[in-house]
DNA sequence: TTGTGTTTTATTGCCTCC
DNA sequence: GGAGGCAATAAAACACAA
């Protein structure tokens, strides 16, 4: 039996064929797709041959897989936002995109009417997306979360899994963002604040409005943004208040917005503003703690970045192919896994692993994520040691995607002809942009930034009584198969046999 | 250890679109 | 007609309780 798991990726491919019996995937292959899916949820001919590849798997297996995952995700949006449709995770997800579209009658029917979300309108995010500037798009992740700022509903699908990768590895410099600027796909520039995100459709999605915590941090990150254009003393650049009267104000009101520059500021550790929830650290104080972490593990680089904008610019995408402040290298991620108990150490464990490292990722990706971080990094670091490093190099453009991911219950399809047909067009966009674009870029996206969960070894199978949550379910997996080169067909950094023991092996071989 | 329930994977059939 | 996708189904793998 526990060969079957660990061993069997091995022969995935090989013996696949002539043995009919199921083979369940590795973690690594599961991540390494569920990453994937997150970004395209219908990969193209040709994403699924490299990702085939990358990952040890058929194109057969790699179609089935997605195609099950989309029915599992309609199955549990279904689920879930059906008997009710207004638990919260639900309601959010049904105005998730904002179309203003509401869920149809729960469950009708296989199209899938949960939510009218534009598969093209995702897919198309996605893509000119790719086409931000590494810099603009690290400032997304910072706002994220703000669409509650703004009071605006947000609608936008951005899956929690992303945006979490997102808060995750968000070494960007504050500074950067002042200068940022949204592309959006019109090539209109709009101008990074709490807007530009409404000018590109991404807003937190639903569920987030129920974080407090997050919202927190979101608001903080916002303030933070705006605080850039706000001067030293108040009004915004370019307005000019008049003089308050003398003693107009009694005691002095803290500027808020300011606040978020503080919290960018190096030399005070928490923003007041931030100190909000303990148990959900503020965007800010992620800031900082990766800051910390950064700084501590991997020398003064992270910082530089912080403190130096101008890095910022050039390494943007270093900022993000570094999760985890870099990460230390998989191999440092890896390190542990043959002394500790590493999913394919024992059975439970794998399973743990693969349902975890995917699922359970989900389920408290955000809630855990801060701990994460808090100076375990090393330690939870090699709950994926299972993962092969070729898909913990982990591309920051994923975590930059716009991952319309949300699927659960917000994305998931809509009607199965429309989705189809928009599946098609969807294709036809991306080939338009740049065929393998998606999954090149993914070439560099792997980030095992991944949440390293400990509770995700530690979790439990996901009980009925527990809140299945779509956007639980979405929770990122940053788990990806490298793309080395984006130039297609190009030699895949992923080691000959993705599938074999991902653990030591490719560990030691990043080293 | 066994039984039960859940999840995941594979297969098949049908439908839609080009 | 072929390709791609969805849904249904079966079976394996696994988790958990008794």
């Amino acid at each position: 039996m526990e060969e079957s798991s660990g061993v069997h990726s091995e022969e995935n491919k090989s013996s696949m064929d002539k043995d009919r019996k199921r083979r369940l995937k590795t973690p690594a292959q599961v991540m390494a797709l569920e990453k994937f899916y997150d970004d395209h949820k219908y990969p193209t001919e040709e994403m699924k041959s490299q990702l085939s590849e990358q990952i040890g798997l058929t194109e057969k297996q790699i179609s089935g897989w997605f195609c099950h995952r989309r029915l599992k995700d309609k199955k549990l949006f279904r689920d879930e936002a059906c008997p009710s449709g207004r638990q919260d995770h639900s309601g959010a997800v049904i105005q998730d995109r904002g179309s203003g579209l509401v869920q149809d009658s729960c469950g009708s029917t296989k199209h899938g009417d949960y939510r009218h979300i534009d598969p093209r309108e995702v897919e198309s995010r996605r893509l000119y997306r790719n086409d931000f500037p590494a810099a603009d798009l690290t400032y997304e992740h910072a706002t994220h979360y703000t669409g509650t700022v703004s009071g605006t509903d947000n609608t936008s699908s951005e899956s929690s899994s992303s945006s979490q990768d997102r808060l995750f590895c968000q070494t960007e410099d504050p500074d950067d963002r002042e200068n940022s600027r949204y592309l959006t796909h019109n090539g209109v520039i709009a101008p990074i604040n709490a807007t530009s995100e409404k000018v590109i459709g991404y807003k937190p999605s639903g569920y987030l409005k129920v974080k407090g915590e997050i919202e927190n941090a979101a608001v903080t990150a916002v303030k933070r943004q705006l605080g850039r254009h706000y001067r030293e003393d108040g009004p915004l650049l370019g307005v000019e208040f008049q003089p308050l009267p003398p003693g107009a104000f009694e005691s002095p009101i803290r500027n808020t917005i300011r606040e978020p520059y503080y919290v960018g500021n190096p030399s005070l550790p928490h923003s007041p503003d931030i100190s909000g929830p303990e148990r959900q650290p503020s965007l800010s104080n992620d800031l900082y703690i990766e800051r910390e972490n950064c700084g501590s593990m991997h020398g003064s680089d992270n910082q530089d970045k912080i403190s130096h904008p101008q890095f910022k610019q050039n390494s943007t995408v270093l900022n993000h192919t570094k999760p985890f402040c870099k990460q230390n290298s998989f191999s440092d991620l890896y390190e542990d896994s043959a002394g500790e108990t590493t999913v394919y150490s024992n059975k439970r464990n794998q399973r743990m692993s693969g349902k975890h490292d995917v699922e359970g990722m989900r389920t408290d990706a955000i809630a855990n994520r801060h701990t994460h971080y808090d100076g375990k990094i090393a330690s939870e670091l090699h709950d994926y040691d299972n993962v092969s490093p070729n898909i913990i190099h982990m591309s920051e453009k994923v975590k930059l995607k716009p991952s319309i991911l949300i699927r659960k219950p917000c994305e998931s399809v809509d009607t199965d002809t429309e989705e189809r047909g928009l599946s098609m067009r969807m294709k036809k966009k991306e080939k338009v942009n740049g065929k393998l674009k998606g999954i090149k870029e993914y070439g560099n996206q792997v980030n095992l930034k991944m949440h390293p969960t400990k509770e995700m070894m530690v979790a439990k199978r996901v009980r009925p009584d527990l809140p299945k949550t779509g956007y639980v379910k979405k929770a990122s997996f940053t788990g990806m198969p490298t793309w080395k080169h984006r130039s297609k067909g190009s030699v895949m950094e992923i080691p000959s046999s993705f599938s074999e023991d991902e653990t030591a092996e490719t560990s030691s071989s990043l080293e």
